[in-house]
Parts: structure tokens; C-alpha cells; sequence
DNA sequence: CGTGTTTGACCTGCGC
DNA sequence: GCGCAGGTCAAACACG
């Protein structure tokens, strides 16, 4: 039981009738929207230690009982880095994606696809993460047990690199698998296409796209790692 | 009318 | 045992 809890909401929320600002602005503004094309309603938005950007709560509003939920929030090194990671799978076959655009991606069953990283990003991610300081505690990516898997996103003049991190293996050991992995696992049919065209018309950015679309996308993916947690980096062009 | 966003408070877990 | 941080909830409001 927890009534307090409502009754404090209830007085901060009618005390305060003007909390509510701009909602579709805001988000949009500050994270962008999901790169995914399942729905999701954020739910909560708490400022993280150490990052000046809040972390944002999402969850899957496309189907009722849906438990999947992701976390976005902004790179502490890099403002134009989304970082979101996604908790626990989607328990119902994707959105429309043949009404999304995404038409690039198929998920072999309802699954997810994994775009693929390339080498060269893999260097500039690299060092991007040596900047960071944080990817380089973790490893590219371990063998996910639950069902957390992050998605990592950074921005595409940069270097695109998706990397999963699974910092939640105590028994795996951090496998080194930063360079070989290239994919990003995800369930989500999001594609780079649709990455590219909500960050960068610049044909440079193209070229990188283009560069993914050569590469062996997440076929050496383990399903492993679109389970559940897939952590993001989304480029999110600062205006 | 329905969906989604915003926001402060509350709850839980972890670290010291 | 206490404090901190993270994560979640629920009501009101805005937009399509």
C-alpha cells in the first residue's frame, strides 16, 4: 500500500495545475523521436549524476501488454549522442512496419534486425568511447543473459559505431568484442535509413549509410543481444 | 475522445 | 542504519 504517494501527487499536481508545458515540443526538441517505430510513452524523466542531460523513461504503448521499455538520454561527452537503452522485448510482433519505412529491414520473424557497423566506425567509435571513458570499461559487447541490451548510436559525421554494452555480466568477462562487432541489435525495425533521414541529409552521412547497408548487417549477431537490452546512440543534431 | 507528455513524489536497491 | 541515486506512478494538460 502506498497512499501517500497519491496524495502527494494529487496535492503537487492540483497545487501545481501548470506543470504542464509543451509536451510534443520538448520532446521533440530535446530527444528526438524514437528511433524505432514502435510507440512509446515516457513515463518519467529523471536528471542523471554525473550528466547534465536527464535520462528519459519510455515504454511500448503499441500493445497493452507490452513490457518493453527504453531509456534515452543524451552522452555526457557528446550532446549529440543519444544513448538509449532498451529493456525487455517486445511481446507482440512489430509495428506496422510496412507502414513505417521500413522497408530495408526484415526481421528473419518478428524479431529485430541489426544493422551492421563497420570497421572504420568501429576505430572512430573506439576512440570515441576512449573519450568517453565509459565504453572502455565495457566491452563491445558480452553475451547478454537478461534482458538488457544497448543500442549505441553516436553521431553519424562522426562515426556511426553501434556498440551493445552489457555491463550486467559479472560472468561474462568483458569480451573484447569491439572490433568484430558491428551490429545493432535491436528489436526494433528501425534502419539506418531512417536514421539518416532524421539526422543527416549530408551525403557524407550517406556514404556511411550507404557503407552499412554493404555490410554483413547483424548477421554475425547472436540473438543474443537483440533479447532484451540493445543501448543506442543516436546523433541528435543540436540545433 | 484518445493518446502522449510533463512533473513531483514515492519506492527500492546499493553503497558507505 | 542512513543516504543517494535511479526508476516508476499517477493526475492534469495539450494535441490530433
Amino acid at each position: 500500500m502506498k497512499p501517500s504517494r497519491q496524495n502527494q501527487t494529487q496535492k503537487f499536481q492540483k497545487n501545481s495545475g501548470q506543470k504542464v508545458r509543451h509536451p510534443k515540443e520538448g520532446k521533440l526538441k530535446n530527444e528526438g523521436p524514437p528511433s524505432d517505430s514502435w510507440s512509446w510513452r515516457k513515463y518519467g524523466q529523471k536528471p542523471i549524476k554525473g550528466s547534465p542531460y536527464p535520462r528519459g523513461y519510455y515504454r511500448c504503448s503499441t500493445s497493452k501488454g507490452c513490457s518493453a521499455k527504453k531509456q534515452v538520454e543524451r552522452s555526457k561527452t557528446d550532446a549529440s549522442v543519444l544513448i538509449i537503452t532498451y529493456t525487455s522485448s517486445h511481446n507482440h510482433p512489430g509495428p506496422d512496419v510496412s507502414t513505417t519505412n521500413l522497408t530495408q529491414l526484415q526481421p528473419s520473424t518478428e524479431d529485430h534486425n541489426l544493422p551492421a557497423l563497420l570497421p572504420k566506425q568501429e576505430e572512430q567509435e573506439k576512440e570515441q568511447e576512449e573519450k568517453q571513458g565509459k565504453l572502455e570499461d565495457h566491452p563491445a559487447m558480452k553475451t547478454d543473459h537478461e534482458d538488457h541490451f544497448h543500442y549505441i548510436q553516436s553521431p553519424i559525421r562522426s562515426s556511426q559505431n553501434i556498440m551493445i554494452d552489457q555491463e550486467e555480466d559479472p560472468f561474462l568477462e568483458k569480451t573484447h568484442v569491439s572490433s568484430t562487432l558491428g551490429f545493432l541489435l535491436d528489436e526494433e525495425p528501425l534502419s539506418y535509413s531512417q536514421l539518416m533521414s532524421f539526422s543527416t541529409p549530408k551525403s557524407e552521412e550517406n556514404d556511411f549509410f550507404d557503407e552499412l547497408e554493404e555490410l554483413p548487417t547483424f548477421s554475425s549477431f547472436p540473438s543474443f543481444m537483440r533479447s532484451n537490452l540493445s543501448l543506442e546512440r543516436i546523433p541528435s543534431v543540436p540545433s
